[in-house]
DNA sequence: GGACATTAGATGCGGACGCATGTAGTGTCC
DNA sequence: GGACACTACATGCGTCCGCATCTAATGTCC
């Protein structure tokens, strides 16, 4: 189906695992490893501390990191929340439109945003913080830190 | 509960979301978020092509992957296998020990890795590749790399 | 050699994910 | 204005994950 004189070849020049011929595909494997390597370790404690101080995952941070930025974007807001619509948080973010939703739906189950209908349209649906809401983000970006800080060359 | 002014501050600054301070604050915030960007992408994009092409997960990969990589570590190796301890394995890879278990059992199931009891310690297993395990990683390998060279500047 | 801590790996459990699909509400074209 | 494509979000489903716990086999100390 493909071509074994690739690997072949990858295996006679003795680096295994397709570490050989232009040494650029070599290098973008290892670049993808440490990559991997980065990311596993720091997901893995940001989520433990998230949850254990805040109860609440990675995901969930991530979104009320993008709803606390775009409250208060240039400092000036008068009205608490305007609110985002789920859609445009999904640009934001690095989920799944279903796990996003899902995640709202947990988000507003405690407490942390309030879910608005849509007026112009009513498929959509406003996401804001609460005020605790933006507590927990709060807290949860000074844990956030800490981690990054510990595991992230600080 | 905590000090709103560290927070406030942030704000004044503009560039909300803890940009703030020292900088080297932020700018760890934003390496984190760069992290995140390029691996969410690259790891959805590959776990997409590993399983549409191959039938495996990431995960599934890893393992082949570091089995692979132990069996013929100089190219130079007479047995087909000698396997690996799956406590070997799981120091190599981002993976907690219950996740690699049943990652293992997978890829038994699936007819890529066997696992032979150890004789010495009769707690331990040995896992190893399968002809068809060998043949899965190569094509696996050679699917990575197109992923890596377009999603990963290459 | 028998009790006790330790280790290797398996497994019950609940949570989060992505894919596919469902369900409203919206625009469009005739 | 009614049919039809499309959009925004929700949900059923199957899978993978980590944590906690279990089991069986070593080691260890007396």
């Amino acid at each position: 189906m493909k071509t074994q004189d690739q690997e072949k070849s990858a295996q006679r020049r003795g680096t295994a695992t397709g570490t050989a011929p232009g040494s650029s595909d070599g290098a973008l494997v290892e670049r993808w490893r440490s990559l991997l390597s980065c990311y596993s370790g720091i997901a893995l404690a940001l989520d433990r501390e998230l949850h254990a101080e805040h109860g609440i995952t990675m995901s969930d941070f991530e979104v009320l990191d993008r709803l606390a930025e775009n409250s208060h974007p240039s400092g000036m807001e008068g009205c608490t929340e305007a609110g985002m619509r789920i859609q445009e948080i999904g640009e934001h973010i690095h989920l799944s439109q279903s796990a996003l939703s899902r995640t709202v739906a947990r988000l507003e189950k405690s407490g942390l945003v309030e879910r608005v209908l849509c007026e112009f349209d009513r498929r959509g649906v406003f996401v804001a913080l609460t005020k605790n809401g933006r507590a927990c983000h709060t807290a949860a970006a000074r844990t956030r830190l800490e981690v990054l800080r510990e595991h992230l060359a600080g």
